[in-house]
Parts: C-alpha cells; structure tokens; sequence
DNA sequence: TAGGCCATCTGGTCCT
DNA sequence: AGGACCAGATGGCCTA
C-alpha cells in the first residue's frame, strides 16, 4: 500500500522516469492516505455514533453502513410518530409489507416494551418486515 | 460459489 | 496550488 511511510522507507517504490513523475506519484499517495484518514476517521466516526443511536435486538447487533442509514430513518418516523401522538406509552402499530396483512408491533416500541416487560425476542422475519 | 459488504485507490470538481 | 469531498472501480473477506 502506497503510504506515508511505505514511501519515506523506500518500501513503496514507483516507476521512476524522472523527478517530476516521482513528485506525482508521492502527491497521490498523500492524497491517498488523506483519504483513508477521512474515511476512518471521519466517515466510519460518523456511522458508528449513528449506530450507537439506533436501538435494535440484540443491542449489539452488527449493522451494515446501508442498514445504519435505513433504521436511522426509520427511527425517526418512530420518534416522529411518538411526539405527533404525544404519548410514549402509546405503541405504534406498523403494517406488514407482503401478503401479511396483520398489524405488528413496531420494533423500536419492542425494544422498549422489553425493557419494561422482559419480553422474548421476535424473530428474524420480524425484523426484515418491521424494520 | 455467488452475492453482500467493505477498504482502498483514483480522477474529477470545488473551495480556500 | 493544494486540500477536501465525492463517486466509480476494484479486489478481498465473509456468509448463506
């Protein structure tokens, strides 16, 4: 990989035709690693103190940058929800997509209800439809 | 093994 | 001119 370091160690060595072709291919590194450190540090920060936002279950669950973004979404209808009704203790009711037509409760309302109740967890379609 | 996800590279554009 | 930001391409890893 083309860093910082690799190139000042001589280990990341590019064709050399000449000092400027050198001073392009060093720029680009640096670009490079620029890069990296912006997608690191700033792009994935951002997802995971997103994630940390966003209740699911198991709290711990591993979540994909997309389903960071889709569930954040959705969080916000549900909070949306919550204040337009006013009342938190007020389950949202959700419709199941697909030929089921039975209401659901919402998963972020599970999440909650769980707390209070200790109730077992839903399974795997519930949280592909509900989501 | 195919598909999903991710990190990285790269070139383009915009801003300072 | 140099850096930040963005989107597309690519290759590696993991899982069903």
């Amino acid at each position: 990989m083309c860093t910082e370091e690799t190139w000042d160690k001589g280990i990341f060595t590019p064709y050399q035709n000449g000092a400027g072709v050198v001073s392009a291919v060093k720029q680009r590194c640096q670009a490079n690693a620029r890069e990296r450190d912006r997608t690191q540090n700033s792009v994935n920060t951002a997802f995971n103190t997103l994630r940390l936002l966003i209740p699911t279950e198991p709290p711990d669950r591993k979540l994909s940058k997309i389903e960071i973004l889709r569930l954040a979404g959705s969080y916000i209808t549900h909070l949306d929800n919550q204040l337009f009704t006013g009342d938190v203790d007020q389950p949202c009711l959700q419709k199941n997509d697909g030929d089921n037509k039975n209401n659901s409760l919402c998963t972020f309302c599970w999440s909650s209800l769980k707390k209070e109740k200790n109730a077992p967890p839903p399974d795997k379609n519930y949280y592909k439809m509900t989501y």
